[in-house]
DNA sequence: TTTGCATGTGAAGATCCTGTGACCGACCGG
DNA sequence: CCGGTCGGTCACAGGATCTTCACATGCAAA
């Protein structure tokens, strides 16, 4: 334990404790049940449809085959309809799915039969009769551990006018040519291109910071200027960030007919005059 | 924990204790106990004794960053004895330790209760009272997520560059000659190279060691160095893991145009002065 | 137009991050 | 008991980054 740093600082964090970009966009929930209780399918399946998960109602087992080709998040299984040959079904679908979370709902049952269908890689045990949301969030529970210990895919990159951003890499490009943005310019780019309404400059730093900024910070307005003075490096003739006066800023992907281009053009013609003449007036 | 996979896994077995993809290292639970009957403990301890679990036992919360520093894989806890602290403290353990499994062992509850603690993160709730091996089978089950990841094709040998790593010999090589890499060495060559995104220090350091990391740890720095070391050794003017400032480090191949090729190239030729003054200039 | 803020800009210091070598304890085989 | 290896910590140095400040510029209301 680095006894300056805690000392120094408390509550604060490194660059990203909590300005962690990842996992925020929660695809929907895909499973399977696999159960035979008309009642308790019935109420199971109004609650998942209100949560937009897309669920398969099963009566019978499938091959592990099947269950692969099907992309489960997880799927909810009543031990009583497969009889002796529960177990093994468990096992198997446990051992060839590592990432699918697996709840047994079934009936009353003994602590031995609970252990043992834990211990067969069942990631969790519900007795019925039960609550269909308490099930759910028993669901929820056991697919956010397995999504946690995959390798959480980011966002995929998105092309803004001429830039590309690569959350994955921390990064924004111009025909594969790194802005060379630093973390904390990364972020505040993310953040902005993924919102198309203006952001007030407080919300900016909660988010990128991950507390409150103080009264007459201009933290986020140096920022910005140094992400224009880069964007503008690599993309001239666009303007990316836009100021709303007294409000915050906006990012959207703007063409400029801009004079600079006409002066890159005209900068070997005779006309430098007119051109200064034109700047000063 | 061994025993339990040695029973219910006979082909198992050796598939999970040789290819174990990193964070296998420590077989033994470290888990905290956050109870006050003493007689739910005393049982509990001593099944997890005869399991060989390092168990700590607590009767009153303690704070986020003591829990970091004790690198628990779990944690149990009685929410009554928290009073309505508890859910407030649930939810920021649950928040701030994302790898922790968390599971609520407690009183009777209802549902709105057992529904909001595993909204709030917990892993799973367990009434009391319970046996302690179905609460145990449960803790595992919630840890087991966690830890067994990704890697489906574990033995499949990989080339980045001048590199083989070979998962199911736990060692990198470099034409047929190791590099000598320790356990952890090659455990977080080979998370890195399973990825080609920015992996930042925390990740790393989640999955290799399988907890939370403490503020303020170097060590992933300090292996990233020795790794840096043997790679370089056995394939230098390649460069294999990219620090990103602030972030994290990368895995990519990427052969550098360093100057001893070039003055290999070059030695014949009469471009000696040449790249001299290029250097100095 | 003038005035009062809000924002853009540049630079300098403070601060933080990472690379590095040295060190220490645990573990293991002899 | 001893030497070796390995995992992990610590402190330092150099460099990259962030913050702050002063000032210039621009906007909007009076």
């Amino acid at each position: 334990m680095s006894t300056s740093r805690s000392e120094t600082l408390p509550g604060d964090g490194p660059t990203s404790q909590t300005a962690a970009p990842g996992q925020r966009t929660q695809s929907r929930l895909r499973l399977a049940v696999l159960d035979r209780d008309p009642g308790f399918m019935q109420v199971l399946s109004k609650r998942l449809d209100a949560l937009g998960c897309e669920y398969r109602p099963l009566t019978t087992p499938l091959g592990i085959d099947s269950l692969v080709s099907m992309r489960l998040n997880a799927l909810v299984l009543d031990l009583a309809i497969l009889g002796p040959t529960g177990w093994g079904y468990l096992e198997q679908v446990c051992a060839r799915l590592p990432g699918l979370a697996v709840v047994v709902c079934t009936g009353p049952s003994s602590v031995a039969q609970r252990v043992r269908g834990l211990r067969l890689g069942a990631d969790a045990w519900v007795t019925k009769p039960c609550h269909p949301e308490e099930l759910i969030c028993v669901i929820e529970a056991a697919v956010r551990r397995h999504r946690r210990a995959e390798m959480p895919a980011l966002d995929a990159a998105a092309r803004f006018g001429e830039i590309t951003i690569r959350p994955d890499l921390y990064q924004a490009y111009v025909n594969d040519v790194s802005l060379e943005l630093t973390a904390r310019e990364f972020e505040i780019l993310h953040l902005l291109s993924g919102s198309d309404r203006v952001l007030r400059r407080e919300e900016i730093y909660e988010r990128v910071w991950g507390y409150a900024m103080a009264h007459g910070d201009r933290s986020v307005d140096v920022f910005v200027r140094k992400l224009r003075q880069k964007l503008r490096a690599g993309s001239p003739n666009w303007s990316y960030i836009h100021t709303h006066f007294g409000v915050g800023y906006r990012f959207a992907p703007d063409r400029e007919n801009d004079v600079d281009a006409e002066l890159d053009l005209l900068a070997g013609a005779s006309a430098q005059g007119q051109l200064d003449s034109a700047l000063a007036g």
